[in-house]
DNA sequence: GTCGCTGCTGGTAGCGCTGTCAACGTTCCT
DNA sequence: AGGAACGTTGACAGCGCTACCAGCAGCGAC
């Protein structure tokens, strides 16, 4: 053969093999399964590719062995500061393995992801992460036909395509009610923006702990689909007091809206918590540096991105989790803004690992 | 032939063709540049795809053509803010466009960059997308032999390797610090984290304007590398106090360490502006909402994001921009934080546009 | 009427890699 | 000693698509 080169002048697996002195299916394997080479050759395969700087064509790899090494994430959103935790440790964790991660954003939208999800198989993934449970019956049918491992992030459900690894925003928002009736709150209003199906949850799960303390009034939610900001804590906090000023606690959705609500108390001079108690949700880095400090419900982000895509490389890698369904649970981390009412410093509530998804599958109504 | 789909069940251009009544090149043309074939053929192509469901396979397509559609965006952190906001736009550009992102986080280090540039190179992308102008050697190199377009993002800088986009941190500074000034503000402190080299060119705009007006000290300046955060903010302006007891007002080199130093005053009864006044930098969503809104600098972060991916896709399909400069500007907004000494509330100083490439040129050693 | 031009179409030959299967040498067992 | 079993290696034949070039018709210019 003639040509020593790639017309584009790019080192090619036949030349390694030539230095090395192998044929070229030997160094093709050396770079899929090392182990399978007699350790001569390894070396000898080894130091040709590393002298020759050879970096292996994806395009070709892919064509030849019909997968990629692609990881398709769908997330709702790219703004979010809690998706951008999560895709943080999907990050992490891929680094330093074969895939690369493919990102879309499906902007809080099924049909989107439908979409998506159809151009994303149509590519043959090596995995897929998805964010949440509520796919179209559509996306449902293509994930569970889908000859690649699966993982539904963010949230758990009873009914896992494949994998899921996440929380129950239902028993954390009743575990956030719990905190402020213990503190002496009876009439704890509700602030919710965007409505995405997790915050849905969140609303459900507060709507049963009121009801189940036969409080619950429909004039203390507030919730809007608009995205979320710190400026729209305050307008809905507003909102609240227009129709229920005997409020005593407010329980917010996201910590953004939390700190909406902070300032918007501190512009009417409502005392925190004294007046009025806040709890938020997520806890963001700044609700521990607030004025007062935020009580808020504290979820493992980043550990769930990166657990979700350790989980993912490991089931393409055929070694398959014992524990396909993770629940990382959560924490109630109690601050100023909601323990005035009570000296009362007991420790906070915490959300169990799979016994929360037993109790998912017990309440299955808030959850379909 | 006997065979009629791929193995793998997918269907290919070739069944599209024949469906068609056409070639299989025509039917490839069909997809890569519709205007090349008659209106007939065009229409039977067209519904013959769409009648199978035909996806193309990228793999193959990038292998045959040499050149994938990947534009490659190096960014130094997923976790700040900032990126978040520039990442949706390039995401929102490239949507709709025939171009997918690949994104590589080189976690502000310049070797780490030189790495992943290596390595996204050898894939031959459609383009390229670093984040500034402080490249390694080897790096910069790479890039202008590099055979696609690319661009620079974040700021801007006398020697593009290609295209550029964004605005000088050096005026930004410099604006913040002499809206300080034009308040009263004398012993003016600067808090800093992290210190990339934009952050450690803001600190260069307010040493160069604290010295033109003859006030500057070292102590007033308390910076770290470690990364930002609201708490962190709070921490560095406790320093700064206790080596400056009579500061009178603090410029921070992002919004976070604003809010951290707002929550510090008030845990410390510090009243602002009055006692001290605060200025931020990027205006985040929440500095117009705290108590007392917080005055920060304008950035145009999905702006720039957007245009980046717009001009870079432009490029790629040989329309390249007149002006490959593109210096989007800062604004101070003036708000509470720091508008208390004067009543004055004339316009506030805004970055220009190519004028401040003139002025980056004009300052050479903050740019090397 | 011939030539060359343009617009459209098709055939051929790979792009660089890997799946499959066969073949080889070696070891270990009976 | 013969054979099975294993570990290791290589030949071949594509993966699905596109670059390149050739061919063909239809047209106007000379």
């Amino acid at each position: 053969m003639g040509r020593k080169r790639t017309k584009s002048g790019k080192i090619r697996l036949a030349e390694v093999a030539e230095l090395a002195g192998v044929s070229p299916i030997t160094a093709s394997r050396f770079f899929r399964n090392p182990e399978a080479l007699s350790v001569a050759k390894r070396t000898r395969v080894e130091s040709a590719a590393k002298e020759l700087g050879y970096v292996p064509n994806l395009a070709a790899r892919a064509l030849a062995s019909q997968r990629t090494e692609v990881i398709g994430v769908l997330i709702p959103s790219l703004t979010n500061n809690v998706f951008s935790d999560v895709l943080r440790g999907i990050y992490d964790a891929s680094e330093g393995s074969r895939y690369s991660i493919q990102l879309s954003n499906t902007r809080y939208s099924i049909l989107q992801e439908e979409k998506l999800l159809r151009l994303f198989l149509a590519q043959k993934p090596a995995g897929l992460i998805v964010t949440g449970i509520d796919q179209t019956a559509e996306s449902r049918a293509m994930l569970e036909a889908a000859d690649c491992p699966i993982i539904q992030i963010m949230e758990i459900g009873p009914h896992p395509v494949d994998m899921m690894i996440g929380f129950s925003h239902y028993d954390a928002a009743r575990a956030a009610v719990a905190h402020l009736f213990a503190q002496g709150h009876r009439k704890i209003g509700f602030v919710g923006a965007r409505m995405d199906p997790r915050v849905q949850r969140r609303l459900d799960g507060y709507v049963s702990a009121m009801k189940d303390a036969a409080l619950f009034e429909q004039r203390l939610v507030v919730t809007t689909a608009t995205p979320t900001s710190v400026t729209l804590g305050g307008a809905l906090f507003v909102d609240l007091l227009a129709r229920e000023p005997e409020i005593d606690a407010v329980f917010c959705a996201n910590d953004d809206l939390a700190l909406g609500v902070l300032f918007e108390c501190r512009r009417r001079d409502i005392t925190v918590p004294e007046q009025i108690a806040i709890v938020g949700f997520n806890d963001l880095e700044f609700m521990a540096s607030a004025v007062p400090t935020l009580t808020s419900v504290r979820t493992n982000r980043y550990e769930m991105g990166r657990t979700a895509a350790t989980m993912l490389i490991e089931a393409i890698e055929g070694r398959r989790p014992e524990q396909p369904v993770l629940d990382l649970g959560f924490k109630v981390i109690e601050r100023q803004s909601s323990s005035s009412r009570h000296a009362d410093s007991r420790p906070a509530a915490a959300g169990a690992g799979a016994g929360a998804v037993n109790k998912m599958v017990a309440l299955p109504s808030t959850h379909d």
